[in-house]
DNA sequence: ATAACGCATTGATGCAGATCAACGGGAGAA
DNA sequence: TTCTCCCGTTGATCTGCATCAATGCGTTAT
């Protein structure tokens, strides 16, 4: 079976438009810590990750790194940039080995705007894009450390205990010392317990 | 003639397309300083402003208000809330008296994911909507007050010309003070000079 | 004219989080 | 075992911007 056809994103399209794209379609593989695009570059395929994690960043005139996301597959990626034709607004590289399918742009403008299914999953893509930026800026300008900890303890538990405090740290737009310190801080506060198994909120 | 009918968000439809969307379609008036809807309301309908100026903000931790944007007609307001049924993810008050459109949501889904054009209508937006975020994390989390206030008077000069100071300072997230002190500080160091028409970026 | 008000600027101080530096402990290597 | 390296923590200091307070200045109202 084609390992396309097998990815959720495609699973509900019909015989004729997954035809269509298949031979639309390259396939390309990364190793962990290549470089899919830089922040700047002109965009010419739309890409979608099937395999790996994808890193997405922009870095700061105070060469900080802030992500914007890991991408996870099934997942389009940049598709704004390429609707528009614009610069790609942050720079990708991958976390673990990863693949990626690459199409077109000009097979993407004809056949992902006119198929209304193909629509759709741009709709959706489009929609969840605008709710992780949503989420960056709620992390980076909404929320302070207190609250971003908080905020990871409550919705993503798991985290707290499976990644290294300094990987968590990156995710929260947070230094390794200042994540220390504000675990400590909602700790003596009572906000939140440690527990055997991880740690938890109070309330 | 329709007064729908006149917005160009509407003109490429055909006939039968538009006469679907007028049969949904509601009209409601707004004064400056009212609020359409608040942060973590439930959305129900689906909001095209057609007339003023609509301010949408998050408000921090501290009391502090991050604007997201100024909508200016014709825009689909909140649209990514409406697809995901999840809670209206900001504030957004009128600053100019307004007009809006509301569709209701069943109609919406059936009307817009179903047909092709006003799908396309949505990506536009939705990727419009992407780029809009990604000029607020640039502006909060990437760009310190310096480059700010530079990339302003670089890409729209305009602006410096014809609002006041504290008004600007909003737009680029900063308080009076600091933009007071940003203008000077770059003028000294020779990177901006003023002109009888407004300032002027150095090379 | 003079008062009153809103905006811009300037100085002093405060604060959150980053940065720099040092130390301790656990895990794997020799 | 002992060494080494990496991570986590802690303390001291730095930095950018906000906040608070005072002053000046142009515009409108009295």
């Amino acid at each position: 079976m084609d390992p396309l056809r097998a990815l959720p994103l495609f699973e509900s399209l019909d015989e004729e438009t997954f035809a269509k794209l298949r031979d639309i379609a390259a396939v390309r593989r990364y190793r962990k810590g290549e470089v899919l695009f830089f922040e700047g570059d002109a965009p010419d395929q739309l890409v979608i990750l099937t395999k790996g994690v994808l890193k997405l960043y922009k870095t700061s005139s105070s060469d900080k790194e802030i992500v914007l996301h890991h991408f996870t597959p099934v997942s389009l990626v940049a598709e704004v940039a390429l609707l528009h034709r614009i610069p790609y607004p942050a720079t990708a590289t991958f976390e673990a080995d990863g693949e990626v399918i690459l199409i077109d742009y000009k097979a993407f403008e004809a056949t992902f705007l006119g198929n209304p299914q193909l629509a759709r999953l741009l709709i959706l893509s489009l929609s969840n894009k605008v709710r992780m930026l949503e989420s960056v800026i709620e992390r980076g300008l909404v929320m302070d450390a207190s609250e971003r900890v908080l905020n990871l303890i409550r919705k993503s538990p798991e985290i707290m205990e499976t990644m290294r405090h300094y990987e968590i740290a990156a995710i929260l737009n947070l230094t390794p010392e200042t994540f220390s310190r504000t675990l400590k801080k909602l700790q003596n506060e009572g906000r939140i317990v440690q527990e055997e198994d991880g740690w938890k909120a109070v309330t």
